[in-house]
Order: structure tokens, then sequence, then C-alpha cells
DNA sequence: ATAATTTGGTTTATAAAATAAACTACTTTA
DNA sequence: TAAAGTAGTTTATTTTATAAACCAAATTAT
């Protein structure tokens, strides 16, 4: 049985700013709104939709709270947003090694 | 001055199909509408169309001929395509290797 | 001979995604 | 107390992706 030379990409993670987000998630504990916003370069609207995507998904966490009278929103990755991260970067490989592919 | 940490992400590659079409092309000297068809299990209509994306970017040269009677067309990938791809390959790294990021 | 089917696509219509603009709900400062 | 700033969300618009329908010619079956 042969391998199937295109894996399909999760199109949850295979959208620049979720990646964007998810690739910044994957190395810290938890991260801001805005933390986000300026590591991305993201419009505040646009970043609240994408994260609000994520959650659906399950793949990050968004915790809500108060800080100095602002309302803050920080997030952080789940487990199966790690487990779906690491399955598109091996599809994503199938992508782009084109000269080691046998 | 600081590098960007998320490159922009050329939004023509940035396609599952498009991209999959432009990884085979890297790996060949040419390949006809239905090769392509077939590895990337796209329906034609889609891949019609993301054929006449990726020749509107400059990125594949596309031939139209006859052969055995049968209309033929074929794509081969430019120079602007491979530099496109490369790049694109560069940039996308920045949002994989999370661990190794300074 | 001609009707049905197949080949090799293109065009058009629909669904989904990305993004920007506008808005909400406060808080701080002048 | 009015204006400006913070921290977002919601809505509207644009762009993309995809599927469905279509086209032109060739082949095969009747």
């Amino acid at each position: 049985m042969t391998e199937k030379m295109f894996k399909d990409l999760d199109p949850i993670l295979h959208s620049q700013l979720r990646l964007a987000i998810i690739s910044l998630l994957v190395g810290v504990q938890e991260a801001e709104f805005n933390f986000i916003k300026e590591k991305t370069n993201a419009t505040a609207g646009n970043l609240s939709v994408q994260i609000q995507k994520l959650k659906d998904a399950g793949y990050i966490q968004v915790n809500k709270k108060f800080k100095d009278n602002y309302p803050l929103t920080t997030c952080r990755i789940t487990r199966t947003g790690i487990n779906a991260f690491e399955t598109y970067v091996k599809a994503l490989q199938g992508y782009l090694h084109v000269s080691t592919r046998p």
C-alpha cells in the first residue's frame, strides 16, 4: 500500500495568523492577548476571531479576568493543540522537502 | 534592529493545492494536468483554477497542445516560482521551529 | 450513422475564510 | 465632565477555496 504524497493540512492551522498564535503558545506557559497581538502584528479584531476559532477547535484555553481594573485575556495551548501542531508540521514537511522525496 | 518574528507567508503559495502543485513541479521538468490531478487528488475544476492563479502570478508556465487528438495541458515551474517557493519555505520555518527560536 | 460515453478541461455558483471597520464597555486623564 | 485610551467583540466586506455545471471534441456502442 502506497503512501499518500500530500497529506491534508489541518485547515484550522493552515492560516497564517492561527499558525503564528499556536507557534507562540507552544513556546510559553501562557500569553496575554496583547502580547500575541504585538508579536503577530495582528489587528485586535482579527486576533479576537482567530483566538475564538482555536478555542472552538479545542486547541487553546482562553481565560478572561480583570487586571488593574482592565479586562485581560490570556491563552494557553492544550494537549490537543500541541498534537495538532505536531501533526500539521509533519504533514507540511511532505510539501517542502522536495529533493529528499523518494 | 530586531528581526521580525513571523514573516508574511506568500498567499499564492499558502494554499494546500497550489503548494502541492508547486512542490510537484519543483521536482520535475514538466508535468501534465492529469498527473498533477492524480498526485494531488484535486478535482479538475479546482486544479484548473489554481493552475491559472499560479500562471497569473508568473510561478508556472502553462503549455496547451494536442496529443493523440486530445487537448493536453502541461506545466512547468519558472525561476520566479522556484524563488517564491524557497522564500515561502524559509518564512514558514519561522513558524515551525519553535524550540530552536532565539 | 448516430446516440451514449469518455477525455480533458473551463466557467460559474456557492460556501468558507480572512480581514477591516465599526462598535461596546469600561477606565483614565485633562 | 468631556475627551482620550484600554481591551477587546461583533458585524460587514472582501477574498479564497471548492464543487457543480458546463463545453468541445473524441471514442465507443448500437
